[in-house]
DNA sequence: ATCATGCTTGAAAGCGCTTTCAGAAAGCGC
DNA sequence: GCGCTTTCTGAAAGCGCTTTCAAGCATGAT
């Protein structure tokens, strides 16, 4: 249990194999040519002391960290499964590691409960190469702040603040939602359909809910107010929501959630009330989450490419940091996924999904 | 966008603050007794530059690297969401940062394709302050390396490699797979029942196959291994397994899934051929994970408490890194879920569960 | 042979921080 | 007021690594 055993360093290994410690340390590297002798001693040295390099040494020394940084608010829900493990995939092209950043209110006490007297969370410059930002999980001021210091972020469902130009991946939203809209109104008659809109300030959201009201439009029904409901991209904050507009006796035919996981909820709250779905509420959702083909109904959604998105964002991100240009604005497709929810006969379409899905 | 712009230092700090270094670093760490006008000084000098640690330096210098590192094979599954969120809160608890190695297969084209001239990863000692380590991601032999060494390491969902002793939390695997497959039997009768066993060697599926037989050896049936197919802990691989056993012939009258994700593989077979749940096939799952309830039927399962597993593996580890001791085997107790697919008529159980699920 | 040319190599200077060490200042009893 | 302990404080020594710099040494050209 001794930790302080005496630790392998790179100079262990230099001294085994009779070279210097630049030596082996541009073996290690490959950072230069070294005659291949000497490069079989400092491997063999290194394989007999079973030496591991201290990253934070080599950070130190070279201002490179290998890690990615990701900022989320909390983890939750089928989407961030999808995300992350488009993340993975990207990571693991790269070679970067991955910190995760979850900026969850803390624990009861902070040690220190002086704002003037904490430090700002060591995200930037020392500690990552590079970050990824997810929806408001930083305020515009941390992003301009970090953006003026020329640092490497990419941005996912975002846009940047007014000024710093990051990079951004996102979806299509708004046409997504239009088309889904769309199909409710023109194909199952829907004209009292609610939006169940995902937490204040959320693009991703806000440009589903603009789809929403453009379709309306299109189709000459009138935006009501009424119908629109905080379902938070949030299960039993959908539940809820829609609990509430059953109670004050909002009539709607169908629902719109603004995402897959809200639409969950609204399921729920559906079948608590007694209401049949489809027959008496249609509902669609967006995202097109791993578990929507499987609810009950099946869900109508948006297939939005989440694992691309994640994907996409690191390899932005990678390209940033290797100095080279990132797109400023990458935006997904998405496609309407007809499945039972709406109303309609999915059968059929889902294997077609699955297929699909395979395709990243 | 000039990267190498001076970057603040605490030397900065000191000398804005007119201390040195070593007070100013002293007055961040409160490590020792500063006189109040000073750390005064030092606190404002630290806002108006803006400074942040170099968290490589404090890593070097102070040999504590504040995080913790979790090997996971690959990010998948409701299972993964639950498990993170309980580390998330384990961590913003003891204050700790989370660094992610996926054992995913790695990028195409290795840079270097020789093993003998790879560096093991830097996993251990160097770069974080304890291992979280998921089920098989780790070799034994790394292992007993590791804790060879003395490194802080806490096991989630496997069991430590003889010789040494590594805590363990898990949960009661084979008491729960056996409520569920005598309630199959005892209440819905089934004699013929399929198991969907999860990956080899992971030790959650085997201790539910435990559980199954001797379920099954309670009741007098006989093991059939034709009866045992591989779901993999995999939606896909389930489904395939299933599909299988149906086009071979092989009769039974329920499934007991290995885990939900296997269980929603088998839903899905099951209705692409028509038999229907649960009247033809009775189904069962194993974690209750967070979409379980709303299958198709409603899936009845046994309720495992991921996010706890992960917040006492966190604290396990925190526990061991400062030095104290923890417990050799947390089992945490899991819980039998009636919904439908078993063939109940689960209706009103739901709402119970839900409330279950919020006390964590 | 002689000199420029290109490779390989080691010494040494940091990277930014923590911490030991010892001196300075301050408080105390007498 | 004089030693003594108790706080504070700053100089300096690393932590383990990368990288510059200049030297060493072949090589081919002259």
């Amino acid at each position: 249990m001794n930790r302080t055993h005496t630790r392998v360093t790179l100079d262990d290994v230099a001294r085994r194999a009779g070279v210097s410690l630049a030596t082996a340390s541009r073996v290690i590297n490959q950072s230069a040519g070294v005659s291949e002798d000497k490069v079989e001693r400092v491997w063999t040295a290194i394989n007999a002391l079973n030496y591991v390099p201290h990253t934070a040494a080599q950070v130190l020394a070279a201002n490179e960290t290998h890690t990615l940084g990701l900022l989320l608010p909390a983890v939750s829900g089928g989407f961030f499964v999808s995300m992350l493990a488009g993340i993975q995939q990207g990571l693991s092209e790269s070679g970067y590691d991955l910190l995760i950043y979850s900026s969850q209110p803390a624990a009861p006490a902070q040690r220190n409960d002086d704002p003037r007297r904490r430090l700002r969370r060591p995200l930037d410059q020392h500690n990552t190469d590079g970050l990824l930002v997810f929806a408001d999980s930083l305020e515009d001021d941390e992003l301009r702040r970090i953006y003026g210091n020329g640092f490497p972020m990419v941005l996912l469902h975002r846009s940047p603040p007014a000024g710093a130009e990051i990079p951004t991946v996102t979806f299509e939203n708004k046409s997504g939602a239009r088309q889904v809209v769309d199909h409710l109104v023109d194909v199952h008659g829907c004209q009292r359909i609610a939006y169940l809109a995902g937490p204040e300030g959320h693009e991703d959201s806000y440009w589903r809910q603009r789809g929403y009201r453009e379709s309306l439009q299109a189709h000459g029904i009138p935006f009501d107010p009424l119908l629109v409901a905080a379902g938070e991209f949030d299960r039993e904050a959908a539940a809820r929501a829609v609990a509430e507009m059953l109670a004050r006796e909002t009539a709607f035919d169908a629902i719109f959630a603004g995402d897959d996981e809200s639409a969950m909820g609204a399921l729920d709250a559906l079948a608590h009330a007694g209401k049949r779905v489809p027959q008496e509420v249609a509902v669609a959702g967006f995202d097109d989450v791993d578990v929507s083909r499987h609810l009950r109904p099946p869900l109508t959604t948006v297939r939005a490419p989440i694992e691309k998105a994640g994907l996409q964002a690191v390899r932005q991100l990678v390209q940033l940091i290797r100095g080279g240009q990132a797109e400023p604005l990458t935006l997904l497709p998405t496609t309407l996924v007809i499945r039972r929810s709406c109303g309609c006969n999915g059968a059929g379409h889902e294997l077609a999904g699955d297929l699909e899905r395979r395709a990243l």
